[in-house]
DNA sequence: TTGTGGATGTCGCCG
DNA sequence: CGGCGACGTCCACAA
């Protein structure tokens, strides 16, 4: 495989020694090939905290990009691991494969020491990206655009994302009798910091507008949590149930 | 490898043809091993939304506990999943593998399906999960307690966790008048949801104690963003500059 | 099971 | 680059 070359290529060794793993981490690294590394190693991280793993049977993901994935047999997160954007390592100290990622930015930086290597293997990967979701947030904020009165009867949408000091109001509108409406959405379950960012958008847009302007603020999702709820009734802040298209039932 | 058997081992098959593949997936799930496809497929996945890849070349791990991650050659984050808790199956329609994860209970489910198969690897892998963490909150939290001067003179911590209508209270104490302190703890930067937290405490904590009784809200962090302090100043919050032990400099 | 908030969150957007 | 909030967030812990 050589640099450059972005088609389908793979490369495994099983059971390798620590040598040929580093020979072969080098070349798909320069390649930009994706390795993956099985093997029993304990894993050192230093940078926004401080974490270490005890030996243990691991798959290692090294991507070209810099990310590097430390997973166990369980669990959706990676027990360990480097976000993208630093550069992959490869040696062998004391007969054993050291990989490393780091990044100097952050001052970030990964440590993998095998004790043993089950298999390791490189694939160059081409993928479009071409990603479609359904059910957003924004799914939930054109659901209202399309149908304001889905928030309530002579509901007018006047901007999305309207600036405040505060930060950005989701949908900003008007009611049927003329009075300012800040819309906060979410697109499930509602709790405590939906209410707190309402409140403090609604606070913000009180401040922005003529003193005597009444500010509605209406939180918009599926439903809310009792705490969230009375935090609503406490700040006079307001609650419609919608959820985004698509996820409802039926 | 025989189902129970927990010890370390290893299949692979290279380009395999697609019932091969199947039957790998099989044994290997039987077996509660890990399992890693690479393959050029398209994903799709139903469930708290939707969402659909359009063909290329990815990672596939299947992990014994239900989770499937999808990857790409780029990014921390699997471009599709399925969390764990699930099971997982695998077949051949139209002489394609097509793998599937689904938990009834959250009525959720991922389909991959493979137009080409590069490699299907299984490997069983145990590991201690013994990681150690530092630099986190509970760090912060801890450094507060061994030398509440931290804070301030004459801070003196009473609780922590304290519980509230509107939640736990990280830290409550009195000060050296012997006014009551909410403090709250961010082990980073800490933007406007800390103040908004701290502040909802701050209130339920007025609300519990005597009506006459001074309450101060204290957010302790390594510092704070503009707008957060402003929200500060407004409702009449404090901050305290603070890092978690091992995250300092120098 | 649900609620709540932390996380080495990551990621995208926008100033 | 930092601030800010969404995320199919995941996750542990408590009620």
């Amino acid at each position: 495989m050589t640099a450059g070359d972005e088609g389908v290529g793979v490369e495994t060794c099983q059971n390798p020694d620590h040598e040929a793993a580093r020979d072969l981490i080098h070349s798909a690294t320069a390649a930009d090939a994706l390795v993956t590394i099985v093997g029993r190693c304990t894993v050192d991280y230093a940078g926004r905290a401080a974490s270490t793993l005890g030996p243990g049977e691991r798959l290692v993901v090294l991507k070209p990009d810099g990310t590097a994935l430390v997973h166990t047999d369980e669990g959706y997160q990676p027990v360990s691991w480097h976000s993208p954007g630093g550069t992959h390592d490869a040696d062998v100290i004391d007969d054993r494969l050291r990989v490393e990622s780091h990044r100097e930015s952050a001052g970030e930086r990964l440590l993998v020491e095998f004790e043993t290597l089950l298999d390791v293997s490189a694939y160059g990967l081409t993928d479009d990206r071409n990603p479609s979701v359904d059910g957003t947030e924004a799914d939930l904020r054109d659901r209202v655009l399309n149908d304001p009165e889905s928030i309530e009867s002579g509901f007018t949408p006047l901007a999305t994302e309207r600036q405040t000091p505060a930060g950005a109001v989701d949908i900003f509108g008007e009611d049927a009798v003329g009075r300012a409406v800040v819309v906060e959405l979410k697109r499930r379950r509602a709790g405590p910091e939906a209410v707190g960012q309402l409140g403090r958008y609604v606070e913000a847009t009180r401040r922005d507008l003529h003193a005597n302007r009444t500010v509605r603020g209406i939180l918009v999702a599926p439903s809310v949590t009792d705490r969230a709820r009375r935090l609503l009734a406490e700040r006079g802040l307001e609650f419609v149930a919608l959820t985004p298209v698509g996820t409802e039932s039926g």
